[in-house]
DNA sequence: TCTTTTATTATTACCGGGTATCATTTTTAG
DNA sequence: CTAAAAATGATACCCGGTAATAATAAAAGA
């Protein structure tokens, strides 16, 4: 039984680790993040079907408020929720397929570090997007 | 007459300056983003009245897809449109009161080109958002 | 200029993600 | 075991954004 750290967090904060918490906080880790709440909820109905929207909303919230994940909004339809382990997250998204591609290393270690003297800021974490056209898409569509 | 890079990038792509437009992108540079569809609306009903939604959005989605403007949809409400002048913009967004603080330096030079070998990826724009408590809200609910 | 074609706009109705409410159930504390 | 508190689930609702369409304005051609 590996250990979940989104879990951990809930039970680190008081709170109540109830079965659909649970089996949300594992179907997050085991996806990796990057699903939707409605994913998330079609995901849930096949071994939990007794769980509803509400409760999957509501568990994403309290998670968000804990910073151990993060709500992340492209335009157009759903948010889709991130893992924040290490407190930050770094990800490519492609323009055109729209494919999401995580980068695990951080680049901003000194950078963020700056900020916060620069601007008295209390940094909690951060999210670093890139938009651009991934290698297939470059293929398919040469853009000159 | 002070130029207006929005219009600039709607003319040299074709693009018709009407009305609606002139006053959208006048708008939008005089108020330096950070305003939402509906504030948008709002604020041109004082002096175009005839302007509608449709026209706000549609405007706003075809700055977007030239690329200089840039929808960002912090959680819960109404997304906001940041001025996307040099292809990249970096904020910090408090979590406690939500405001919204503009970095003019771009601390990603280095780490773009990177990214763009490493991961094959032809960079269009990227967004920097880092999540912290700002000065004031330090003051007033000391975390520690 | 007048006509034809194309682009843009305004109105309306609609969709879907997310929320508010509240009664019910589950969990915790005493 | 009982009372209080926390969490859940069903329903209805709200609001930001979209789709569809008819009308208008702008551009192009004769």
């Amino acid at each position: 039984m590996k250990s979940n750290f989104l879990l951990q967090s809930l039970k680190d904060n008081g709170h109540t680790l109830t079965r659909p918490r649970r089996a949300i906080c594992d179907l997050l880790l085991e996806c990796g993040g990057h699903l939707s709440a409605d994913q998330l909820v079609e995901k849930l109905q096949i071994e939990y079907p007794e769980i509803g929207r509400m409760t999957v909303y509501r568990t994403l919230d309290l998670l968000s408020s804990l910073g151990v994940l993060r709500a992340v909004y492209q335009g157009g339809g759903a948010a889709h929720y991130i893992l924040l382990e290490g407190g930050h997250h770094h990800h490519l998204v492609c323009a055109i397929c729209h494919r999401v591609i995580e980068i695990d290393q951080c680049l901003l270690q000194d950078a963020t570090e700056q900020i916060s003297r620069q601007y008295r800021f209390q940094i909690l974490g951060h999210l670093l997007e890139i938009l651009g056209v991934c290698e297939q898409c470059q293929a398919k569509t040469p853009l000159n």
